[in-house]
DNA sequence: TTGATTTGGTTTCATATGTAACTAATATCG
DNA sequence: CGATATTAGTTACATATGAAACCAAATCAA
C-alpha cells in the first residue's frame, strides 16, 4: 500500500510496505468502541455504580423476565463468569432477585427487584440519549446504512476462523 | 420503542419501553470489535506470541521508527502504562531496541531490531489479508460508506461528554 | 544558580478478567 | 435402576489492567 495520496509507487498496495494503523478497520472499530462503552460506562457508574456487564444483564432482565444466567450471556455476549460475578454483585446490591427454579435446581430465574426496576426505568431513557446524540449527525440514510454495515461485519466476522 | 416492525404503539419511540440490547449501536460496535479483535489477536498470539498492544507497537515504529514511547501511547491508542509494558517485553525478546535520547536523557528512541523486522514483515501481510477478508463481502460503496461512518461516528463521540 | 514545576517513563498496588477446575443437579444409556 | 455424561453456575488461580505514586531529567522562575 501507499501512503494515502502520496508519490504513486510502483506497485499496487505492495503487502510488505508500512501498515497505516490509523486505516486499519480493526485498529479503528477497537478505537470507536473504547470511546463510545468508556464514555457510556463512565455514565453508568457514576450515576448508577454499575459496570458494563451489570447494565447489559439489567437490560436483559428488563427486558426478558425470569431469564436464567446462561440465557443472559448468550443475549449479551458476555461469558458466564462474566455473568456470574455482576449477577451476585446485582442481587448483593438488591437490584436483581434469584430465585431457584424448582423444574431444574441447577437453574436460577432472575427477576428485578423494585429498587432494580427503578434503576431500569431510570437508565434505559440514558442510553438512549446517548445513543441519539452519537447517531444526531448522521442522515437517515447513514443510519440505514450503518445498520447493514453493522449486520454484514458482524455476520462475516463470525465465518472467519 | 416497540419490537421492530410490530404493531404500531401510540407513543412514538417510548423511553420506558424495554431497551432491545440487540439493536443498541454500543453494545453492536462492542460485539463486533470483540469478534474483530479477539480473532485476530489470537492469530498475532498464536503465530507470533504478540499481544494486541505489542502489535500496535511493532505496526508504529515499523512506519515511524525512532518514536518515543508517548507518541506511540498517542498514535496507538494505548496509555503509557500499556505502553511501557508492551515496549518493555518487546525489548525483553529482542524485537524492539531502545536508544535514549541524548538530547533528552528521559526519552528513549524506539527501532525495530532485525528479529523485530522479520516479524513485522511477516505480520503486515497477516493484518492485511484479515482485513481483506472481512471486508470482503462488501461492494465498492460500502467500504467508501463504511470508511465515512466510522471517521463521522469518532468524530462525534469525541465530542460527547 | 537553585528551588519549584513539568514531562517522559516506570513501578506499585488494588482490582478486573479469563481459563480451568470444581460442585451440584439433571439427563442418558445400558 | 445405577454408572456415566452433560449442563448450570461458582470458585480458584494466575495474569492483565489502570490509577496513582514515584523517579529522573529537563524546564521555568526568581
Amino acid at each position: 500500500m501507499k501512503p494515502n495520496q502520496a508519490a504513486a509507487a510502483p506497485t499496487t498496495d505492495d503487502d510488505a510496505a508500512p501498515l497505516q494503523l490509523e486505516r486499519f478497520l480493526p485498529y479503528r472499530l477497537a478505537v470507536l468502541t473504547n470511546l463510545v462503552s468508556s464514555k457510556l460506562a463512565a455514565a453508568y457508574a457514576r450515576q448508577f455504580n454499575l459496570t458494563v456487564a451489570e447494565w447489559r444483564i439489567i437490560a436483559i432482565v428488563g427486558r426478558f423476565p425470569n431469564t436464567t444466567a446462561s440465557e443472559i450471556a448468550e443475549r449479551g455476549a458476555l461469558d458466564k463468569v462474566a455473568v456470574s460475578r455482576a449477577i451476585a454483585s446485582l442481587v448483593a446490591t438488591g437490584r436483581l432477585v434469584r430465585v431457584i427454579d424448582p423444574a431444574d435446581r441447577r437453574r436460577a430465574r432472575l427477576a428485578m427487584s423494585t429498587a432494580g426496576y427503578n434503576v431500569y426505568r431510570k437508565i434505559v431513557p440514558l442510553a438512549r440519549d446517548y445513543e441519539r446524540q452519537l447517531l444526531a449527525t448522521l442522515a437517515p440514510e447513514d443510519l440505514q446504512a450503518l445498520d447493514r454495515l453493522l449486520e454484514s461485519l458482524t455476520a462475516r466476522v463470525r465465518q472467519l476462523p
